[in-house]
DNA sequence: CCATATGGTCTCAAAATTAGACCAGGTCTT
DNA sequence: AAGACCTGGTCTAATTTTGAGACCATATGG
């Protein structure tokens, strides 16, 4: 077959195969694979597009509530604390009449953009086909109303 | 620091910042926003883990179980079922005495590896600076008991 | 004959999330 | 000057999601 230098999944699979051997010992144990801690964050469904807004450019509070359309005001705050305390982003507040908050990108943060960025790429190239699996399966094993 | 090849988060951010500029125009709406839909499924907590796991080699319902230790019987069966129906995984009975039912990757389950590797290795590095970030936050602003 | 194992499903309790009221103050409109 | 509206949140109550564990049918091993 086609042999793309280190595009191939083989490559891929072996990579984290390798790295989840590793893991295995422990099996996931929560406590004892630290990865599941910062992975569990990323996974939190508005963690993402929130990095994804502001990768933008900063924003304030009441922008990314319109950025993210359903998010509602609680989970916002709650993300974005989460987010600070892990060093992801930085909050500043500015002394205007009613007074703003700005969000930014911590360099970390920044950092993260680069495995979004394929991770996103990936979600747009595999969208179609993705669609088209979940219509033949829904035709397979009618969902009930 | 070092220089590397590609890796600068610069690249990134605006790779990204492109992507979110077309998407921008409808605001990250669920309904309009295709990649949403595929990001929010990666987002489950529990997907991530079962395709890394499942990067390992095929396995079934109960060596999952054993794997990612503290998934419930009913988000495992729910996880696997959404992988199904996008064509992540695939699913095989065998008549076995009690019948047992393995659970592989597709290729296109496998072509996901790839960003998972990204990621996951984002999360490796970035993990002691996240901690230490983390320590430093809750030092400022002592959460209650 | 009883325990165990298989892959689930079902129910009920607990936890997370949402919607929306509310707040304090200042500006803008009428 | 009264009222509406803006800011960034917090709080409560209702809804949704998740978790823990019982239960099922069948078959095997002891």
């Amino acid at each position: 077959m086609t042999r793309l230098r280190g595009s191939n999944p083989l490559g891929a699979r072996k990579a984290l195969a390798e790295r989840f051997q590793t893991w295995s010992v422990n099996a996931f144990d929560l406590s004892l694979c630290p990865v599941r801690g910062v992975l569990d964050r990323l996974g939190d469904k508005w963690t993402t597009l929130i990095v994804i807004a502001l990768s933008h450019r900063p924003q304030r509070f009441s922008e990314l509530l319109r950025a993210v359309p359903d998010i509602s005001k609680r989970m916002l705050t709650q993300t974005l604390r989460d987010l600070e305390r892990d060093g992801l982003i930085a909050r500043q507040v500015f002394p205007t009449k009613p007074p703003s908050v700005e969000y930014r990108l911590t360099s970390l943060g920044e950092s993260l953009l680069e495995p979004l960025v394929t991770l996103v790429s990936w979600a747009e190239t595999s969208q179609a086909v993705i669609e088209t699996a979940r219509a033949a399966f829904d035709a397979r094993e009618p969902v009930p109303a």
